[in-house]
RNA sequence: GGAGAGAUGGCAGAGUGGUCGAAUGCGGCGGUCUUGAAAACCGUUGAGGGUUACACCUCCGGGGGUUCGAAUCCCUCUCUCUCCGCCA
């Protein structure tokens, strides 16, 4: 959610970013701020009648305990009417209020100067490449075909139990999901993250907190027993730990890691991009969030962007690094960078993981603040990214590391696999 | 799941329906003293809205009610604690 005060003080600057977001950015900030005066002036004359109102019961008080009664009884009927004029504009101004929450939260964040125009993921703009696709021979096959080779993965037993997209690994399979999230786990350790394990379902305001609703009310899911929703990404229960609180300056920056599982429900998802690996219900993944000052968040985003490259470029994995257009970013990061893995069994890139800086906009709504040594509270910035999801990585591997005689996995996973080639 | 107790500022903990946004202690910050530090003493110290700045308004777990007036009374929800039951 943006915050008001920079629509009001920026609101030119607003508009022109907004614009390589939505087309309509003029008129919707305009709305909001037009419902933001409704709401002042609403606000200033229920507060002053507020006032009246305090002062009258002030007097009321004062005239009892000096037994003045019947003044009392006469002040008490002018009360009555202040409290029915009181009572209307108090339900006007939460009409008021409704109003221009929804106006606002509509509103998607504001991109970051540098984000590309664009609509199309072709608009993304490639700002880093890595390593060379891997040479395989002529009978190579997608990740798909391998799992089935070398009974690594078991769709079809999943879609019994579960339904599509929630895969069964076994042997050899399982324990690579294994050592790959302990590889991962470490190496955030390693570079000063603080692991943390949290509850993969959570409740409406953790939803709403990090925005997953109202804007992706159908693609998460939902136990409608509990009200409960279940985590799409550990991001959410993660950053909702900070919901409500206010730090101090010399905590900053936090630097998370957790491991959990993730799940989607992927409405309207179809074809080649779900085959296999490529998009699952449940998957799992580890992810790094950081909260910042203002003044530290690009800072932030560079060094967490270099640190997924680091783990990419130690599984050996040929990478590029995507800077989002404004189409193409979610609606809640002011930039956004996408690291995609080259799959050679199936030709194409594949998104393994997106790493964005939220600025203010998560922790507004959050209301996660930080008091500096002066005694401000300022609203600080919040930046996740995965780090990584597991499926992807999985089907690159196995794809490009394929040889006529087994699959030979990267030496930084020996110890954690306890073995170094499929066959 | 059953029975009881409770929820107040960063923490602990007071609070007769009116002068309570809230005593007191701890902690934090500033100062005095000191070569420096500690101790002691003095001052200061919740959040949001609003204002150029004041004024003013709201918030004592959430929601609703009674009253001229609610942290205080009533209803309801959530959560926490204790005991019993069940259980990795």
């Amino acid at each position: 959610m943006l915050q008001l005060t920079y629509l009001r003080e920026k609101k030119d600057e607003a508009i022109e970013r907004l614009g390589k977001k939505i087309a309509n950015a003029q008129q919707a900030v305009e709305t909001v701020l037009t419902i933001d005066d409704k709401r002042r002036a609403a606000q200033k004359e229920l507060d002053d009648l507020l006032a009246a109102s305090n002062k009258l019961a002030k007097e009321i008080g004062d005239l009892y305990k000096s037994g003045k009664r019947d003044e009392a009884d006469v002040l008490k009927q002018e009360t009555a009417t202040i409290k029915d004029k009181s009572k209307e504009l108090d339900v006007q101004l939460s009409e008021i209020e409704t109003e221009l929450k929804d106006a606002l939260v509509v509103l998607p964040n504001v991109p970051h100067s540098s984000v590309p125009v664009g609509k199309m993921p072709e608009d993304n703009e490639t700002v880093y490449t890595w390593g060379n696709p891997a040479q395989l021979t002529a009978d190579a096959k997608p990740h798909w075909e391998l799992t089935d080779k070398y009974d690594l993965i078991d769709f079809e037993t999943g879609a019994k139990i579960a339904g599509a997209g929630f895969p069964v690994y076994r042997g050899k399979g399982a324990r690579l999901q294994r050592a790959l999230i302990n590889f991962f786990l470490d190496e955030a350790l390693k570079a000063g993250f603080f692991e943390i394990q949290p509850p993969i379902f959570v409740n409406e305001d953790s939803a709403y907190g990090t925005g997953q609703l109202p804007d992706k009310e159908g693609q998460m899911y939902h136990m409608q027993i509990d009200n409960l929703y279940v985590i799409p990404t550990a991001e959410v229960p993660i950053t909702n730990i900070y919901r409500d609180v206010i730090l101090r300056e010399d905590e900053l920056p936090i630097k998370n890691v957790g491991y959990t599982p993730c799940f989607r429900r992927e409405a309207g998802s179809y074809g080649k991009d779900v085959r296999g690996l490529n998009r699952l219900h449940q998957f799992d993944k580890v992810e790094i969030v950081q909260i910042t000052a203002p003044e530290n968040s690009y800072n932030a985003l560079e060094e967490m962007s270099t640190y997924v490259q680091s783990l990419l470029q130690k599984l050996g994995l040929h990478y590029r690094v995507l800077r989002l257009c404004g189409g193409d970013m979610s609606f809640a990061s002011a930039l956004t960078y996408d690291m995609e893995v080259y799959s050679a069994g199936q030709q194409r890139w594949l998104e393994v993981s997106s790493v964005s800086n939220f600025e203010s906009f998560q922790a507004n709504r959050l209301k996660l603040r930080y008091k500096t040594t002066d005694g401000k509270n300022i609203i600080a910035h919040t930046l996740n990214g995965s780090a990584l999801a597991l499926p992807r990585i999985v089907a690159a591997l196995l794809e490009n590391n394929q040889t006529p005689d087994g699959i030979n996995l990267p030496a930084v996973l020996h110890p954690y696999l306890g073995f170094e080639s499929i066959n």
